[in-house]
DNA sequence: CGGCTGATGATCT
DNA sequence: GATCATCAGCCGG
């Protein structure tokens, strides 16, 4: 905000979590993901969210545990950081038990606080196309692949939180960028919402 | 806005 | 050596 109070924000617990991955990643909807870094806090409204399941060929932990998707196999509510096309960072919340890898992708957010902080790290100013899509997301957000692992529902430089603001209905497609499995129902997402990425064909505007 | 393409480098086979 | 859970830029409508 540039000037007063950010938005209230009340950190989420590893309980309020549902434990079914999908479940999740609706749930997740209207969430709020929170940077706070040394130059002050970054937030924004998570609008668009992907599950990706335990035996699902589309998912990182499909061919079991690696030095990099270790995360995944964490318990629900941890991050899940890795660098995708050589050059993007992704955000996932893992989404199981300790040993099984599932795991929710952030696709997108709406800019709450530190938009100015954003527009510096992304080098422009649109707020629609400040986090619209996981890759300007991590840009704008600075998730760095030293976040891996971190436990999303504790104190600490990322955490995940809710405000009192209501959630708009929620829809459902299939996933983005992806060619395994690519017809399962498995992408949510607010209709509506301007900062929602994707073709409008699968409904990301009103 | 939709469609296409090249960039880019970590990861795993 | 192949494979990407992407993006910016360019083009045509």
């Amino acid at each position: 905000m540039s000037s007063g109070l950010g938005v209230r924000i009340t950190r989420l617990t590893r309980a309020e979590l549902p434990a079914d991955t999908t479940e999740l990643a609706r749930f997740l909807i209207g969430k709020i993901v929170v940077r706070d870094v040394p130059d002050g806090r970054i937030s924004g409204r998570i609008v668009e969210t992907e599950a990706y399941l335990h035996g699902d060929a589309a998912a990182h932990s499909f061919r079991g545990e690696t030095p990099r998707n270790r995360s995944l196999f964490l318990e629900r509510g941890h991050a899940y950081v890795y660098v995708s096309y050589g050059i993007h960072r992704m955000l996932n919340v893992a989404g199981s038990v300790h040993g099984i890898g599932t795991g929710v992708l952030i696709r997108a957010v709406e800019p709450l606080d530190g938009i100015v902080l954003m527009q510096a790290r992304r080098g422009m100013t649109r707020i629609t196309d400040l986090a619209r899509g996981p890759g300007k997301l991590a840009q704008a957000m600075d998730i760095t692949l030293g976040l891996d692992g971190i436990d999303l529902t504790v104190e600490g430089p990322l955490w995940l939180g809710r405000t009192d603001r209501t959630t708009g209905e929620v829809g459902v497609s299939v996933r983005i960028g992806i060619t395994k499995e690519a017809d399962r129902p498995l992408r949510f997402f607010e209709r509506g919402s301007q900062y929602v990425s994707g073709p409008k064909r699968l409904g990301s505007a009103a």
